[in-house]
DNA sequence: TCAGTAGACTTGTCGGACAATCTGCGAAGG
DNA sequence: CCTTCGCAGATTGTCCGACAAGTCTACTGA
């Protein structure tokens, strides 16, 4: 199942990642260099590349001589992530709604989303988030995709930064995920993106007032 | 003057950006952690280090155990690499335009490149990239900034791949400019996104001539 | 009370070492 | 003659230990 083993610092680095979004490192906690080497058993040098790949992510933060630390997101960063998630959205939908074509990746990942209706919101992040990606992916540019995808891990932090408090029900995302892909395959572009403008204005509410 | 000095590995990835934007380091050359480290006169670590933050900026590739080198940009890339440049700028121009600001420091890049009237256009490529970077950090928005400075990055590969073969002439792209600022300055945002686009479209189509 | 300082802690950089991996060339074999 | 194998050289990946440099804290003394 191709689990790319393409070195220890790419291990250390997906694993502090990992410990990031699942909240286990909380916002503002200190990272140090020791302490990641020790983690992970490796050489400082290594789980010093890891936690600089992090600060290049946009996960840490760092000033010279500092130990890193979670980036904690305050309310204003929370609005210019979906500022700049809605500008680079909207201009998909419209691409896609153009041809009127709808990538089927992302309906799979509605059917995922499906699969935890009833269940807990914190669930459903995952699939959730790859309708959005794969909406973007879908039109093909390597830079567009590039920016959203380090949105995408920003959005993630807020979610563990906010640990499920306030997020919006299953049954209403995957509904309004459906609208929205009605609307391109039927070549509404300007439709899908007011449904998408209140779909995430609504997250945003929600994350702004639950971080704040 | 504020010339920085964080460290070694930042002065060493300074130094071999600009061998890349000066052509000094041709498209396709190889960079080996060796070579940065005896030509910078730094441990090899410290090269290493500074190469992984070129290749994390796009300018190096490179595949493990592999040395990195020069990343050679073709057509398709600066067909992309324009595209999303039109997208975030034309958002830009839109929010200027809705408060008909036009930020002093975008005027100012005009005036350098006006001190250039007659010379060559390789010499305006600066204040060029400065002038539109201005416009698209004045929005406020760290992430479309941080996207927008990606590209701008490509964009000086991408002109010292082409090594200043037909490129637009300076009084040209100076008038445009100029134009550009006065529809933001008078309110018409689309206005001023129809010229941007045409701006940026002949920009694409000489490079993208010249590049293949 | 407050300034200054000593010490602990952490990062920044260095140099060396060795294994893992890739490259290219030449030899062995069909 | 062409293909394949293997080996030597080059390069990266990782580790270790060391020390300088910078930051923070807590204590001391005026």
């Amino acid at each position: 199942m191709a689990i790319q083993v393409t070195g220890v610092v790419d291990a250390v680095a997906n694993e502090l990642r990992a410990a990031v979004f699942d909240g286990e490192l909380a916002p503002g906690s200190l990272v140090t260099e020791a302490w990641a080497a020790e983690r992970f058993e490796v050489a400082r040098s290594s789980a010093k590349a890891a936690i600089e790949k992090l600060v290049a992510e946009g996960l840490l933060q760092r000033t010279p001589h500092r130990s890193a630390r979670v980036r904690p997101l305050d309310e204003a960063s929370v609005r210019d992530i979906y500022r700049t998630r809605r500008r680079i959205e909207a201009e998909a939908l419209r691409e896609l709604a153009a041809e009127r074509r709808v990538p089927s990746a992302a309906r799979e990942a509605n059917d995922e989303i499906a699969r935890h209706l009833g269940g807990s919101s914190i669930d459903i992040v995952d699939p959730d988030m790859r309708f959005h990606t794969e909406m973007v992916d879908a039109i093909g540019s390597e830079r567009t995709s590039r920016a959203y995808h380090a949105l995408v891990a920003e959005v993630r932090m807020c979610m563990a930064q906010v640990q499920g408090r306030r997020l919006i029900p299953v049954d209403q995302i995957l509904d309004e995920h459906r609208r929205i892909v009605e609307l391109v395959a039927a070549g509404d572009g300007e439709g899908a993106v007011a449904l998408l403008a209140e779909h995430l204005g609504r997250a945003e509410e929600r994350l702004a007032a639950a971080i704040s």
